[in-house]
DNA sequence: CGAGCGCTTGACCGGCGTCAACACCCGTGG
DNA sequence: CCACGGGTGTTGACGCCGGTCAAGCGCTCG
């Protein structure tokens, strides 16, 4: 058993009101009083990839907002397997539970090296109730956190393995590059989408025969969309 | 295809002062000065066994609290299939998401007679803004939806076929009599935990034959748990 | 009492898991 | 610079679990 480190790397203090993702995050509502308000500074902070962002279960001062990188949730079962429910991209927030439980309810683990910024729970639960710019912003990442759970249950752990892993392909294309899609380590593949790692390697090797991919690196981690119908069934 | 039918039947206008359940639901801490600025009766409304309570997609006047009786939520995939990604039970709400973007994310179906009131959107809008108490059950109401739905992925997608049939089994236990457990229609059960209606079946068969559970009626709906441990693994 | 629906059970088959060998990339150290 | 070793991805052989198709049973309700 790996022992789970806490590592994060102090990058300095945020100034929110210069922040260059601003408009999808929390605080974008926010007006001149709102910050004047906030008497514990946000920290920019950073992970490697593979570092341990909290525990499940592990008590909460704060929660994240995610600036670059992507990082997964993961729960444990009672079995002791490892199940990724879900992934989070730039401008998700990190840990949303914190703010009612205090507690968070996976674990959260950088896919690659990240950057984010920690708001302390006593921020948020002090503006949450004195501004309704922050009210409306938070029921919006609560909305699209539990459409985003419900999708990645209807849609990638549903039908043939061939049918799950093209869907992956689908849903993680590069945001900026829609012709590319970015893939992750088969038994992270295979805890996405409830299939085995070798199984992930033969559908993916199988979409690369039939012409629907093409790989763009050695590591298999970045593939090309050649045929978007294929993939859609 | 079967035309969506949205039945309902009105009961009268609730009185939440007086609500049986309210300690449970949104409005639990309201005060005085918060019911009198209500403008817009909240209804009353009940519906039948497979009654549909609304389509996805479907634009919506309000969010529903659930009284009595247990519903599905309902995603339909891009190839036709059914998935049922969440079971909600008294107390729970339904349509939260509705207050985001005014458009319900998945279709709600009654699984047995169900009894709800139907909070109007207003309503909600204006007390969250002006209601610190309400604000807070609001957020409650999210994280419990975000663990539920992160549950029923981790715990009831994942594992063998008898690994998952003896999961719902515990997890529909009733919450006054845990000794017994609530069943559904096969297929429901199958398209909640992604197998064939044959194969629910066989691994009920198989659980009853091996002492884990008993019938308790001939329809298959009520058993009596034997033996948790086995149901555990 | 009969029709129809839902549950159960059986036989068979295919897709995915399991186990294993191998290829390839990369970092390390001689 | 190359040899080595570990980690990760790929591929093959084989067996089993669960899907498919079909038949039969037992409710329930007309």
């Amino acid at each position: 058993m790996i022992p789970i480190r806490i590592d994060s790397a102090w990058k300095g203090t945020s100034d929110c009101r210069s922040c260059g993702i601003r408009d999808m995050v929390l605080f974008a509502d926010l007006n001149e009083q709102d910050f004047s308000e906030m008497h514990t500074p946000i920290d920019d902070l950073s992970f490697g990839a593979g570092d341990v962002m909290y525990a499940e279960g592990q008590s909460a001062q704060g929660l994240f907002t995610l600036r670059k990188g992507t990082v997964k949730l993961i729960r444990t079962t009672v079995d002791g397997r490892e199940r990724i429910v879900r992934v989070l991209r730039p401008g998700d927030v990190i840990g949303l539970e914190a703010l009612v439980t205090s507690r968070y309810d996976s674990e959260a683990v950088a896919m690659v090296d990240v950057s984010v910024c920690r708001i302390p729970l006593s921020v948020i639960n002090h503006l949450s109730a004195n501004s309704p710019r922050l009210h409306l912003r938070l029921m919006q990442k609560w909305q699209q956190a539990l459409k985003d759970a419900d999708d990645w249950l209807a849609e990638l752990n549903f039908g043939s393995a061939r049918q799950r892993v093209a869907r992956l392909a689908l849903k993680m294309r590069e945001p900026e590059e829609p012709r590319f899609t970015a893939f992750f380590a088969r038994d992270d593949m295979g805890s996405m989408l409830d299939l085995k790692l070798e199984t992930v390697s033969r559908e993916i090797s199988g979409l690369v025969r039939d012409g629907a991919l093409k790989a763009c690196d050695k590591q298999g981690r970045r593939y090309e969309i050649l045929n978007e119908k294929m993939l859609m069934n």
